[in-house]
RNA sequence: CGGGGUGUAGCGCAGCCUGGUAGCGCACUUGCUUUGGGAGCAAGUUGUCGGGGGUUCGAAUCCCUCCACCCCGACCA
């Protein structure tokens, strides 16, 4: 490709509206523009992104033996009433209607409509096991949209429907695609890893997260430093304290801590480790006020919350629930003495084993200190993991330690089990004659998201330094002073061709423009290999060859500097 | 949905407080010069100042209202 036969449309300066990297390096390189909140056009230099990494999707779920289909992104609701998921999906489902107030929605997944396809068509066991993908554009209304097309509302994802005849049969064709994924995000050469991950709405039972490592990512991971345990952390167990609680040293005190609502404040007012204090936090589930109990340095995880028993469905309490359970305002919550008539107590396992602690007094401008189970209040009524993990816990499988770091979700696989197949009447015909619901997985892949996300972990502060298998262009050659220099023109023209006839995509870089611009549109746009070719190089007889992440370049013998370039990209 | 912020040329911004009919840089067009890291000079082009309403002789500027976009939050008691 020349450069003066594209669309180049790179911009100095990012628009206001792009906070993150990745999103200010997209808008700048001209890969997309923004056309409203989380909508994004993509352009030429974008799409060549775009189609290089599908182009591997496609090739891994092929050869992983999923076959490719396409299904409508508006469907009616009808279907999604089926499953229930019409209403739960809430406000996140984009709902139309067309002009004979039919309803739709514009599908933010498809679990609806191929389980449609397959109980109409799938009929025998003999038909089994079947994986049925496309590459389609989905709509989520995100609650916010935000950086760029890492959490756009419209984008492109690759998703994946297996059939099986049995939960055996499920595992397996769920392994596969687990392998395959592997495959993928190797094959697009970024640094990734899959982690165990938590089923959310779409439910099932195993579940796991392709995570690309990126310091900006929005989830955290946690995996362990001894073993190859890995789990986003709102997954991640945290075991319990292993040493017994200890016996009860301290007297029970309750000081004042006026206008100090906090643990931190608290732990800052009485000279005390944060460690020491346990927070009050009070939920209401199946109309009854629970009160969970978290040491002061930890944080909630709202996932594990909703798993312990008796608060699926849990809400923060009212300030008027607060005040009528436990005598006290909020900030100033504790255990001890409540009425455990009106209230439950949820401890987390770090704060059940935990003694001489500091905890609100349940009146305002109080806190107790020296306060421990079973001599100053009753026992916790349930104890549970409800904290998220803290970098040094141990690791869940016994094995060495856990440590923290950020990604952003690309892929994520789930074993679905009977889910839809059930609530849709989708059966098969098995081996015995009866009629059975099929084993379901579901098997997701951002495609636009992993754009963004390999910008994210490729950048730098001159542009994006794309992976070879992502680059909208393979190489650039940039000939310095073409239009003034026959002779560089010609070398360029040669060098050009040479390797556009090898078949590598090059970008020959001919506009009038002073070298500043061409090499700094190089950069911006990310084209991992270039070449220079100038009057001083071919005085020499050279053409100067730097990778993007090369901080010097080389001088390549211009006859060998096609080859020298395809030797670089198939290593 | 709550809070904060921003909307002025394609992009980045100033002007607004203290009303007087719109400006800077980049980009774009033309010409000349220049050409090994985002050129220089000269001459141009580009605006319903987010929309609507109001106050006023007069509104980008003041008031009301709507809209769009961005950030933080929507747990931490």
């Amino acid at each position: 490709m020349r450069a003066s036969q594209f669309f180049l449309a790179t911009l100095k300066e990012a628009p206001q509206e792009a906070e993150l990297a990745s999103h200010k390096l997209m808008l700048r390189a001209g890969l997309i523009r923004k056309l409203g909140s989380g909508l994004y056009s993509w352009l030429p230099a974008g799409i060549r992104v775009l189609r290089k990494v599908e182009r591997i999707v496609r090739e891994e779920m092929d050869r992983a033996g999923a076959l490719e289909v396409i299904m409508p992104p508006v469907q009616p609701a009808e279907l999604w009433q089926e499953t229930g998921r019409w209403e739960l999906y809430g406000p996140m489902m984009l709902r139309i209607k067309d002009r004979a107030e039919r309803e739709f929605c514009y599908a933010p997944t498809a679990e609806e409509v191929i389980t449609d396809i397959a109980r109409k068509e799938l009929r025998s066991y003999r038909q089994l096991p079947v994986n049925f993908y496309q590459i389609q554009t989905k709509f989520r209304d995100e609650i916010r949209p935000r950086f760029g097309v890492l959490r756009a509302r419209e984008f492109s994802m690759k998703d994946a429907y297996s059939f099986d005849a049995d939960e055996a049969g499920m595992l397996a064709s769920y392994r596969r695609m687990f392998d395959a994924y592997g495959r993928i995000f190797t094959r697009l050469g970024l640094k990734f890893r899959s982690v165990a991950a938590d089923s959310g709405e779409i439910g099932g039972s195993a579940s796991n997260e392709f995570q690309v490592l990126a310091d900006s990512g929005e989830d955290q991971i946690a995996y362990s430093d001894a073993s190859d345990y890995a789990a986003n952390i709102e997954q991640a167990e945290a075991l319990a304290p292993s040493a017994p609680r200890a016996a009860a040293s301290a007297p029970l005190k309750k000081d004042p801590t006026p206008g100090v609502s906090t643990c931190e404040g608290v732990a800052k007012l009485w000279n005390e480790p944060l460690a020491r204090t346990v927070k009050a936090i009070l939920l209401t589930a199946n109309d009854r006020v629970h009160m969970l109990l978290i040491r002061g340095d930890h944080s909630v995880n709202e996932i594990k919350v909703g798993k312990v028993p008796g608060l699926k469905g849990w809400r923060w309490s009212t300030d008027g629930e607060i005040l009528a359970a436990a005598g006290g305002p909020a900030g100033y919550l504790g255990p001890v003495g409540l009425d455990r008539a009106k209230i439950t107590v949820v401890a987390d396992r770090t704060v059940a084993a935990m003694s001489d602690f500091i905890c609100g007094a349940n009146e305002k401008d109080f806190h107790l200190r020296g306060a421990n189970w079973g001599r100053d209040c009753p026992e916790p009524d349930l104890v549970a993991d409800v904290r998220n993990v803290v970098a040094g816990d141990p690791s869940p499988d016994g094995k060495g330690r856990l440590a923290l770091v950020r990604g952003i979700e690309v892929g994520h696989v789930f074993a679905l089990g009977r889910r839809y197949s059930e609530a849709m009447g989708a059966t098969f015909t098995a081996e015995d004659g009866a009629q059975r619901p099929f084993e379901m997985g579901c098997y997701g892949i951002g495609i636009t998201r992993i754009v963004g996300a390999a910008i994210e972990q490729n950048h730098d502060e001159r542009g994006i330094i794309w992976p070879d298998p992502m680059a909208p262009f393979a190489v650039a050659v940039i000939p310095l002073g073409l239009h003034k220099s026959e002779a560089v023109k010609a070398a360029a023209e040669k060098l050009y061709g040479e390797l556009a006839g090898a078949g590598v995509e090059a970008f020959l870089d001919d506009r009038n423009e002073r070298p500043g611009v061409l090499l700094a549109d190089q950069e911006l746009v990310g084209i991992p290999h270039r070449l220079v070719i100038g009057e001083r190089g071919l005085k020499e007889g050279i053409a100067e060859y730097q990778h993007r992440r090369d901080a010097q370049a080389t001088k390549v013998p211009l006859a060998e500097a096609a080859a020298f370039v395809r030797a670089r990209l198939a290593g």
